[in-house]
DNA sequence: ATTAAATTCAAACAATCGTTTGAATGAATT
DNA sequence: AATTCATTCAAACGATTGTTTGAATTTAAT
């Protein structure tokens, strides 16, 4: 027998991704994972708390893979920290998670997706990634307005998480494009260029 | 009496957008529009017919204002027509959007987030647009690689769908940032940042 | 081996889902 | 005024939703 409540996460974490947290019934989730319909209620309290297991179970690994990188670079930086390792430090944990399932980003990005009550619910733990990554672009901006930092931050987000979701259907529209882990990397110097001071 | 058929497709896009295609049930539309159930059915065949045009709509003028703009800055430029016009032309249009409603835009956007087979249905309406601007873009960079034209409007596009996302939390966390209309105009400076050759 | 706790199970719960029906009402045409 | 067509309406359709129940089963501790 394997662990039924990871069987649950992962197949949870593939559907919600898929078809968004309206979108899938717990039917469709005990179906695929094959467990019966009552487990999911026993191990998590209710669909809503599914939804938020699944979400912290990645988004706890990429931000201590964030919080790592930042660390790592701020501690090597004397004086004012490169932007790029901040940049780095943010978007490259996401290279990983592309590699363990495309997925993934698609599900950490649905937080954005859905409804207010449900992205109200899930919005604070993304608070303290932003709260350490500003100061450190604060640190590398050290001329410009906070405002301007604030954006310049927004911005980065922004083109993540519009290319995440689009990661699934660019392959159809550009085959020539490489493969998500790799686009990655060209969003990490294209973003790079563009928030240079 | 006020249009019927209208006041379904005002509080039908309001919802879709705040609250996703499987998230929005057509009882609570009609309730808001104060119509009967059955109207629905009548006007717009079924619940994905509605969706489809809530979405036509909306897309269409967003397209009529993006090739006028566009047509306009192709015929007024000798040989090589400049990127900036390029990338207003595909932009600007979305500052009208948020004019006319914040929910507009994430509307429009919905249309990448549904399911598999909601977002294979819709997609197709994305074709015109994405080939007329990457013709244009492909004349504005005559030297680069077809490849790299493509993922820079790809990553033009991202950064689109990604801030209209956050458009509705972003004064939440930065409340000194411009109003969503003003923030279309630095996306455009920012993205011309990025991807001038 | 016995007890206690944790987990799984089939079955049913009430509520809501999108859709359909057929009669009633409206407006427009002959 | 009579007829035709378009629209609205209350009511019900079967299917699916998330959740709960209580007994059966497995696992762990005594």
């Amino acid at each position: 027998m394997t662990n039924t409540k990871e069987s649950i996460l992962d197949v949870a974490e593939c559907l919600f991704a898929k078809n968004g947290y309206a979108g899938t019934s717990i039917r469709a989730i005990v179906e695929e994972a094959e467990v019966n319909i009552a487990a999911i209620n026993y191990h998590f309290i209710s669909k809503e708390g599914l939804f938020m297991a699944v979400i912290q179970r990645r988004f706890k690994e990429i931000e201590r893979q964030r919080f790592s990188k930042l660390d790592f670079h701020l501690k090597n930086s004397s004086g004012k920290p490169a932007l790029e390792g901040i940049v780095r430090a943010f978007l490259e944990p996401l290279k990983y998670a592309f590699d363990t399932n495309d997925q993934v980003p698609k599900m950490l990005v649905r937080v954005f997706c859905e409804s207010e009550e449900l992205k109200d619910l899930i919005n604070p733990i993304f608070d303290e990634t932003r709260k350490r990554f500003l100061t450190a672009m604060k640190m590398a901006y050290s001329k410009l307005p906070e405002t301007e930092v604030q954006w310049r931050f927004q911005y980065m987000v922004s083109a993540m998480v519009g290319l995440i979701i689009f990661s699934e259907n660019i392959h159809k529209n550009f085959a020539s494009l490489p493969e998500n882990k790799d686009l990655v990397e060209k969003l990490i110097t294209q973003t790079l260029e563009g928030i240079q001071e």
